[in-house]
DNA sequence: CAACTAATTTGCAAGTCATGCGAATTAGCA
DNA sequence: TGCTAATTCGCATGACTTGCAAATTAGTTG
């Protein structure tokens, strides 16, 4: 995502307005590292513009991600989560909180299949799953681990 | 994926019945590896089983995830798409007509994030976007490129 | 083999996430 | 200040998946 100065220009190349929502959104994702939901996003943008539609924020990060200003990342969890950061880089996912963090991986554009040589590789991502290190901790103090079910599973559980 | 032999052993292990619908979708998972939906293997299911329901479907499919026979697969693309096999490989995806094959990739499994040490790895996933070589080729010859949009939006404007 | 019963299957309602649509509003320009 | 195409908004709709409870059935028991 460029930086905010450069947000007019890139939206009146693209033939559009400045509206304050669309102002609204691209500075809460701003160097937003939360990767957040299209609801979070809503939830935040409402405090500060009471009144936002819920449609002008699926609207409007459709339109960044048109614009190569930002990307979508599906973990499975339910909702599309939005990225800022376009640039080379992975993500940890803990598959206790659902929070995903940002990683780099050395080598990772290089990476090749040894099978599958006849696909043109546009893109390589690395997703690791595992325990972020705030719930390794929480979890070895109380909490029993009640039912051990997939990744998926918990996140599809803790949808309600 | 076990072998069909021992199906019924890892049902009774986990005190449940061998029905005739069960059978069929293991059966139909065995050695599947087109990555089907829930969608697509109720209509194979119904065309062997007239009057079989989605919802078993997609029970069934559950199921298995739980004992571990198969593996969810989102690459956010609207519907979850199941993988029976559950052994190390990863996985390339088509941008242009969706499917997904696997791949190897060789020290996939040890990587790790040049940052964030401290998160506990379960599970590293390598996903190579790309175009097949079966797209590539009939790209080149008529269809000129109309609209460029991003995987995820390609994938969701073909929801309809 | 018939009865029994807990597990399973079904069909439909409901839930979640996201988009289609059209009326009301507004940014940007003359 | 006015005009107009673009945008916002709210509600309907759609895609996918799960909740629920009545009907059915696998597997056991006698
Ligand atoms: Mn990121
Ligand atoms: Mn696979
Ligand atoms: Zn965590
Ligand atoms: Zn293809």
């Amino acid at each position: 995502m460029q930086s905010p100065a450069s947000l007019a220009v890139a939206y009146r190349a693209n033939g559009r307005k400045l509206t304050p929502q669309r102002q609204l959104i691209f500075q809460l994702m701003h160097e937003n590292e939360t990767h957040p939901t299209a609801e979070d996003l809503f939830a935040q943008a409402s405090a500060q513009m009471p009144g936002i539609s819920l449609r002008t924020v699926y609207q409007t990060l459709n339109e960044l991600a048109e614009m190569g200003e930002l990307q979508f990342i599906e973990i499975g969890s339910g909702a599309t989560r939005f990225d800022p950061n376009v640039g080379d880089h992975h993500h940890a996912v803990c598959d206790s909180c659902g929070q995903i963090r940002d990683v780099h991986v050395r080598g990772a554009a290089t990476l090749r299949p040894t099978d599958s040589t006849d696909f043109v590789i546009n893109e390589v991502g690395v997703v690791f799953r595992g325990i972020c290190s705030a719930c390794e901790t929480s979890r070895r103090k109380g909490s029993s681990q009640r039912g051990a079910k997939s990744p998926v599973q918990q996140a599809k559980a803790s949808k309600k």
